[in-house]
DNA sequence: GTCTATATTCCGATAGAC
DNA sequence: GTCTATCGGAATATAGAC
């Protein structure tokens, strides 16, 4: 018998190993034989599956975002006050965030892209529709202040300090529990009291989520 | 005579190209003959300067932030309330990388990478101070706080913004105002009312700053 | 579908003339 | 200090056998 027998789903494994690769490294930084390799294949046979590298790139995009932020915005759409929503959204980000850094490290560098078609469909196919939910909250909650930049600053209290990781352990001050999800999780929590409900805390009652 | 003659300039050329190219591109995506070409000399050139590509780079993050955060960890430590303080250093943050995008991106790119050394150094010889004196403030201005967890919260309110504007234009309801710095400046001292001074808004008193 | 083999291009870095 | 010329290697991608 042949020592690794084909496999019928080598494209899924090549998308799954790319996905980790293209997070931890970048687009740059990874060739094509090293996923070829954390396949178990050889180069040449990823080009049975995908037409050149940036296709492949493009696909491992739409397949690494494909369900995500379908729960995110469902705990912004439910009938509760805005700011039990806000805090329920916080916290399923977090903890979505928390469990796949992959995506967190995906959009940094997507960020830093400046090829509009790919910010486009990033945008339009991943973050739209949360993003419309949660500057729906935004407004309800704080109708004088700006609902998109109120919005993108809730979003930058979670994933700025999720994102810095790497960066924050050398700050002075630092100690291991900065890195806990609870840690972050208390601590925004904690704002959003103080910016909305003149620091009187509020209970969110955890409904069930991802 | 040659074309072109002899610069003893070349050397601070050289980090001045680089500058602008590993922001704009990072450090894979830019090759040393594009480094050469953009200085007008030839790539060979570059070795008589740097003895490879990764000191160069190393270079020129120090050089890039050789003269920034000095004014920034300034404003911090002055003799007034705490929260003017604060205020000042978000403005002038705002400021400082409004005039030189260049360095938003070296910073979101670093943050990317996870060569301990160069994240150590990097925090060592930029970060390290004026971020001690923000904590400072943070502490004071709230003592019940964690004051890392805080500074770093200050630090994403603005930076998360102004890193997200190739991806936040194509964010539904975005105006273009919402790139301006005016608005993010009214936007997060705002929000540093709302936080520390239940939404009575203090004066700043701007300092002379860089 | 996957392989081996290879064409082609580009990379970082060096040698040596001037 | 900068040049021309080039080495050695690794990259993407293709051709064709199986």
């Amino acid at each position: 018998m042949t020592p690794s027998p084909p496999k019928k789903e080598t494209h899924e494994a090549i998308l799954k190993a790319s996905v980790t690769l293209f997070a931890r490294r970048g687009y740059d930084a990874v060739s094509m034989r090293e996923i070829a390799a954390a396949v178990g294949v050889q180069a040449a046979a990823l080009y049975y599956h995908f037409p050149d590298k940036s296709s492949l790139y493009l696909s491992v995009m739409k397949y690494a975002f494909a369900d995500v932020m379908a729960t995110t915005a469902m705990v912004l759409a439910e009938g509760a006050p805005p700011i039990v929503r806000l805090k329920r959204f916080v916290v399923a980000l977090i903890k979505d965030m928390t469990k796949r850094p992959e995506l967190l490290l995906l959009v940094q560098r997507e960020r830093l892209v400046d090829e509009q078609d790919r910010l486009r469909l990033l945008v339009d196919e991943v973050f739209a529709k949360p993003f419309s939910a949660l500057i729906d909250v935004a407004r309800e909650l704080a109708p004088e202040q700006d609902p998109l930049m109120l919005a993108e600053s809730i979003i930058a209290l979670v994933l700025h300090h999720l994102e810095g990781g790497s960066i924050r352990r050398f700050m002075p001050g630092w100690r291991p529990e900065h890195e806990w999800p609870e840690t972050l999780e208390l601590h925004v929590l904690g704002l959003l009291d103080l910016l909305f409900r003149n620091g009187k805390t509020i209970a969110i009652n955890e409904p069930a989520d991802s």
